[in-house]
DNA sequence: CTACTTTGTTGGAGCGCTCCAATCCTGATC
DNA sequence: GATCAGGATTGGAGCGCTCCAACAAAGTAG
């Protein structure tokens, strides 16, 4: 298992460990007769550089590290996407952690994270405490995903959670709805945006709100619908995500409402699940992708040391209507 | 942003460079009263150890690579969750990686996990050719999940499709259905295994089977159900996976069908997907935390010496029966 | 023919750490 | 008081690489 070294593929070059170390970081001041010699010899060994070791020479290194704070959200997938391309399009890789959405865990994570020295870090939707992130932050570059910070150290990207309630509302008022109810995100990140924009909309439009307390889930999304069927059932709703908004749907359909007959009903995420067939879910879409390029390109943009000033990127989600929104009865 | 090394700390600590590296990694022989100032030294510096230089020195390394084929596929999650408690136990990191399911892509990726010398291997649902996994499995130890592998230098983990699907079909025909028919995932991983255990199965309860050529996504499903929608409908289907099952049940839904009154449903895999109250799918489900613990051990065991044969794991799955299932009219 | 570039190549120092052999204590024993 | 054992501590070498100053070789110009 013992690998190769420079040495050993200088060795069967017949040049010495620094032209091979040349030729490896593709200098253009090789002959091409050694270059060619270096390269054979490094095929035939089945030599492959040692990124530890050239990292600690070099003090640099050329790698991202990445902390997605779930790894069973499909919804950080395309975020990575993003800093994948970005990264890779700069000679960058990506370099992997989750913490499981627990304080503890993202801070060894976050610790493990920054033993690589990478060139920058990219924290996911972190759930960690802010005085973690300072502490991060002043060890390499860092960027947050879905998670506002004010340090000046640190660069945020954040889709608008106010514009894509208020998108939402809009659509809703625009097929004639008035009684339109938000079941919230409670405490969870980007909550409360979409909360004050779904309010401010409401106020905007001369309607009255009507919050639910409720969670980023499923089995929450069901348990609000329960909560306010005996009560009054409004003609829309703005759920706070794609899977409460999913647990809502079959709460409605269980007490016999039809979606989006009787009910109308939009998510926020625009999750995969949002985009199959069988739910075909109203939802707000965050443009992922962009997010996870500005994120890398605040990274590297700071590693090549062009600025200082932290950057806050706030984008504008859009709408996509699907099959759960349609004008009232 | 320069941080602090080891010398910083055996200076302000007043000890040698050495003393500060034993008591770092936790040395029994170190008196009480210089561990604590070290402690102190380095909390105070902020000091974090260079786990590249660390592991340059000591020609080992305390983490794993794993590279997931598909980070937007949940069904790695659990399997990566598995893998990371085994992993920590034993005082081992996980780096993670993705190929984005493309063979270039992932050969990329293994290059640049092998490049920071890992103690193991991990690939998860790989799509690269066997000769870049026996390239790699002569670097590190290597361990293949949800893909077999002859090599003996590597260890595999699985479930067996073929349990799995005759599990289904066993319920199916438990309920009284004579009339199964599979939608099969095509040249996807485990599909054959899959497509095996349905025909074994049908076999053995003297059945007729039926055998659609489709694939892993919802789209294909619902295109498999189109395809035999006017020429005969059978009172049950075992399809390849969740996606395909909810795509099959869209695609009967929107031809008028109720599911399960007109037809049952079994899916396969167990997704979070599936456990929706929405969706509430019959599935297969495979342990998956279970596979990424066997998985981490294989490696750990390799990594200790502990084991020079490979081993092969072949899960058991289980049937999780849910709302889409039911006896035939 | 000498001086000066330019291009290609090399040895050596050093990145932050581990590991080993050597050294230094301290206290117990004779 | 000298000897010794044992634990605690240390300097130095070296991991695989990069980077720099130095150098050799081959032009180019004066």
């Amino acid at each position: 298992m013992d690998q190769p070294t420079m040495e050993d593929v200088a060795a069967r070059a017949g040049v010495s460990r620094a032209l091979v170390s040349l030729v490896m970081r593709g200098s253009p001041k090789v002959s091409e007769h050694r270059r060619a010699a270096v390269l054979r010899a490094a095929d035939e060994l089945g030599y492959s550089p040692h990124a530890m070791a050239r990292s600690l020479a070099s003090r640099t290194s050329h790698f991202l590290g990445v902390m997605v704070s779930d790894l069973h959200n499909a919804f950080w997938a395309e975020i990575v996407d993003g800093l994948d391309a970005c990264a890779r399009d700069q000679g960058f890789e990506l370099v992997i952690n989750t913490g499981g959405r627990r304080a503890g865990r993202e801070r060894q994570a976050l610790a493990s994270l920054l033993s690589f020295r990478p060139a920058g870090i990219a924290l996911l939707g972190p759930v960690v405490p802010a005085t973690a992130i300072a502490v991060a932050g002043a060890q390499a570059p860092l960027v947050l995903v879905s998670r506002s910070c004010r340090l000046s150290t640190v660069d945020t990207v954040n889709d608008d959670g106010q514009i894509g309630s208020g998108l939402a509302v809009d659509h809703l008022v625009s097929l004639g709805h008035t009684d339109i109810v938000h079941i919230d995100g409670g405490g969870g990140s980007q909550a409360a945006p979409r909360r004050t924009g779904y309010l401010a909309a409401m106020r905007r439009h001369g309607l009255n709100p009507r919050v639910i307390r409720s969670e980023y889930t499923d089995t929450a999304g069901a348990k609000a619908i329960r909560e306010i069927l005996d009560d009054h059932i409004p003609t829309a709703i703005v759920a706070a995500n794609d899977f409460n908004a999913i647990g809502a749907i079959s709460a409605l359909e269980e007490a016999g409402l039809r979606v989006p007959a009787d009910v109308s009903v939009v998510g926020y995420d625009n999750t995969n699940l949002a985009a199959l067939r069988h739910v075909s879910l109203t939802t707000v879409d965050q443009p992922r992708t962009e997010m996870g390029r500005l994120a890398a390109e605040a990274l590297l943009q700071r590693v090549r040391g062009e600025r200082e000033h932290p950057v806050r990127h706030l984008l504008r989600p859009s709408l996509i209507v699907r099959s759960t929104t349609a004008p009232p009865r």
